[in-house]
DNA sequence: AACCCGTGGTG
DNA sequence: TCACCAAGGGT
């Protein structure tokens, strides 16, 4: 037996987190009440995204939906349009088609059920449990990052955390502590733990209420957990983009629903290809994507270097006109000529708003 | 199973 | 600076 679960005292261990975490907690938007809908917007909002980070999104989308119906009844874009500078815009898709599931087939009631709240678009294992423990007090783990660094550490799961094999373990082990009467509390008090005093670097162990308990403290590898494989380098991509107008108003496309910043508003472009200089794989990404042909020279006024989790983008930005061509569109769901105030409106991702302020436009400042 | 999907903080 | 990583899920 690697593992040293058995030096592990269960209640023990639960009581030592509880106690920390309620001398602890942080006052947090979600953890007013227990109503489902709220804990289910948070969790969905909260998925590889910091808690700073959520919390004004929170606010604002509680205020302008405060119950599943009020959602389920909204337009997609304007969910993306609060959604947006959040990222991974599938999760705000996935949460309109969810919210009409629960009107449907639930009668606007969340199932206390894992299968059945599994079997909505964007809840997976993770949020599942979290809806079960947090809002209903049900005994069901919820295994984030958190927990799995700070279950990994104690009871020294030394595996590949990536793999089906140690994340059995760890749900294992996680559900093997979800025994006593509070577990909405357990659940918020171990992932906060795990994201305070068990952290991924500079972990707090000397004050960590757990650290008797802790096998990665005891063998002093700590900071080697969990393990994990290496990430690839980010692939290098090279895109162009165009602020064109013709008639004071200006062209958006809205970016197919699948694939990257699914169904969000755009500058009118695409990629460049390694033979290519940027305007000219501009040119041709017009006229492929919406038949637009430009004469005359393309004004060059910028680029932009954008990361994503797995991308990195090399992004030229131009600046054109043209008259009166008609737009014969293949390569977008939509396209629209707009104000600039009209075009910032829109559902947008963050790389957008960069390139709008690269673009520098006195017209919108 | 392996890959895709955003963004901002952090050391 | 830049690699890591965050209250993961879909395909």
């Amino acid at each position: 037996m690697k593992e040293n679960q058995n030096h592990v005292q269960t209640s023990e261990l639960r009581e030592k987190v509880l106690s920390w975490y309620h001398q602890n907690k942080r006052d947090l938007p979600w953890r007013l009440g227990k109503d489902p809908y709220q804990i289910w917007i948070s969790e969905i909002m909260l998925q590889q995204t910091q808690v700073t980070t959520v919390i004004p999104y929170y606010n604002k989308f509680i205020k302008r939906f405060p119950t599943v119906f009020s959602l389920s009844t909204a337009e997609v874009d304007e969910v993306l349009s609060l959604w947006s500078g959040l990222g991974y815009y599938s999760r705000a898709r996935a949460l309109h088609r969810a919210a009409c599931k629960v009107v449907e087939e639930h009668n606007g009631v969340f199932p206390r059920d894992r299968m059945k709240l599994m079997e909505l678009p964007g809840v997976g294992p993770y949020t599942a449990g979290a809806i079960l423990a947090i809002a209903f007090d049900m005994p069901e783990a919820a295994v984030d990052g958190n927990v799995t660094r700070a279950l990994s550490r104690i009871y020294g799961v030394r595996n590949d955390v990536t793999k089906t094999h140690a994340k059995k373990k760890i749900d294992s082990f996680a559900q093997s502590l979800m025994t006593g009467s509070t577990p909405g509390d357990f659940c918020q008090a171990l992932m906060e733990f795990g994201s305070v005093v068990c952290r991924p670097r500079s972990p707090r162990c000397s004050k960590c209420a757990v650290n008797k308990f802790c096998d990665a403290f005891a063998k002093g590898d700590v900071e080697q957990l969990p393990h994990k494989p290496l990430k690839t380098a980010p692939k290098i991509i090279v895109g162009a983009a165009i602020l064109l107008s013709r008639k004071q108003k200006f062209l958006a496309v809205k970016r197919p629903e699948r694939g990257l910043l699914g169904g969000l508003w755009d500058l009118p472009g695409g990629e460049v290809r390694k033979d290519e200089r940027p305007e000219a794989g501009l040119r041709r990404s017009l006229f492929e994507s919406l038949g637009l042909v430009l004469g005359g020279s393309l004004e060059e006024t910028g680029r932009i270097v954008h990361l994503f989790t797995h991308r990195k983008l090399i992004l030229y930005l131009f600046r054109g006109e043209i008259n009166s061509q008609r737009v014969r569109r293949r390569g977008f769901a939509a396209h629209r000529w707009v104000s600039l105030k009209t075009f910032l409106d829109l559902p947008h991702s963050s790389l957008t708003a960069k390139a709008f302020h690269s673009l520098n436009l006195k017209e919108i400042s």
